[in-house]
DNA sequence: GTAAATTTTTAGTCTTGTCTAAAAAAATAG
DNA sequence: CTATTTTTTTAGACAAGACTAAAAATTTAC
């Protein structure tokens, strides 16, 4: 199997995770705005990926996957998600400082190195936002109870397990509010004029959290 | 500072060893061989490094590092020893499979990642080859006593503290042979006709040494 | 169901880093 | 010191991946 280009590899795991979030074929304009680039862009990786048959593609209908190319994008997902997590639990990175260097770290192509650093980890099943680390046979973890909390009902006991890594700003401003991983709450009232919400946390804090930041974090409710 | 392609930096870093090795300018082809690249692609190259200021490149005279230059060829040595450290003492590599690993790891472009693993591995001045590792300022730790095994007398009591990783095969060979850093050996004899040398290392095993061995192995003298 | 707006593709250009072939400079040999 | 050999540079080409502008297809609006 010749080996990708960065940018291949990124092609690939943006089709992936907008696959995963819309379930129909993806686009040329939305990948093109996930990757920064222009549309005329995509449209000759597309060609070049649906020749080597790791996208289906069909003019103006936008692309999928194939099962390889799927592959493919789940073992740089899994790369993705071991780098952030030895950089949080090892290295000692905030949450919402590692994501850049593992879009570096993710291409570093090393069967070897990725098990070891897998091992080295102990196995982790979600890396420091939540998300599931796929396994070497690309087996992706399954969280049974999750929603979003923007979902959630209210009085509930709850418990933070992912926020989306991908919403630019959120993590910086969960830090701030002290929510992270783990932490329990519950929902002290919703309020509909503008989908707001008021939570309170373990330490008896309550705070005011808008649509968009419930919207990025997922909860389970805490049996007990 | 604008940051550099791999390539370029892969330049830099080449342009350091040469120098290293032979004190003078660089010449065009030696680079070439060390790069697996025609000679004409160095030269492109030269004039674009000339321009950033990084290197001083004279028309048929060969090239060397500026301040600036050296500076950035001995932070990616910084890096790439200090993953090589990483891959062996944390990752349970062999010395002899890190080296393209630690070709890709070297240009992750982070100075943050690079302190915090430095300090992960508890600042360690050496690599698994017992090449010197940069410290965050560019300081390289100087080893005071060092020779050639080569050029070691005989029947003295010398220790390994260095193999040279560029020797394709070597380390694999003295894997085999279960020579490895802090070995100690003596000289038994030289054999002038073809430069070989009979040692016997600590577990009383004679092993014979081409030239092409010894002057690859450095050695130091251990005072007992 | 046609016109307008939007999306996507094509065509052509640019940059980076490489190559080959040919020309120019430097080194070596006698 | 001149002729030959070797080294280095120039010139021109190519592939990858991006861009702009224009054309084509699709979708939306009325």
């Amino acid at each position: 199997m010749a080996s990708l280009s960065q940018s291949e590899e990124n092609y690939l795991k943006e089709i992936f995770h907008l696959t995963q979030l819309q379930k129909e074929k993806v686009s040329t304009n939305s990948l093109a705005s996930r990757l920064n680039t222009k549309a005329s862009s995509i449209t000759d990786m597309l060609q070049k990926l649906a020749e080597k048959q790791l996208v289906q593609y069909i003019k103006y209908k936008g692309c999928s996957l194939t099962e390889n190319g799927e592959k493919i994008a789940v073992q740089i997902i899994r790369k993705h998600r071991l780098w952030e997590t030895f950089l949080v639990n090892k290295l000692n990175f905030g949450w919402d400082e590692v994501h850049e260097v593992a879009e570096e770290l993710e291409h570093i192509d090393s069967v070897k190195l990725v098990d070891s650093l897998d091992q080295f980890l102990n196995y982790p099943k979600f890396d420091p936002h939540g998300d599931p680390i796929p396994d070497k046979n690309g087996k992706i973890p399954y969280r049974k109870t999750k929603m979003k909390l923007v979902d959630a009902g209210i009085h509930k006991k709850l418990e933070i397990v992912r926020v989306n890594e991908d919403e630019m700003g959120l993590l910086k401003y969960l830090e701030r509010q002290n929510l992270q991983l783990g932490t329990k709450l519950e929902i002290i009232e919703k309020f509909s004029f503008d989908d707001s919400m008021l939570v309170r946390t373990e330490l008896d804090t309550t705070i005011n959290l808008s649509k968009k930041v419930t919207e990025n974090i997922s909860v389970k409710i805490v049996e007990n």
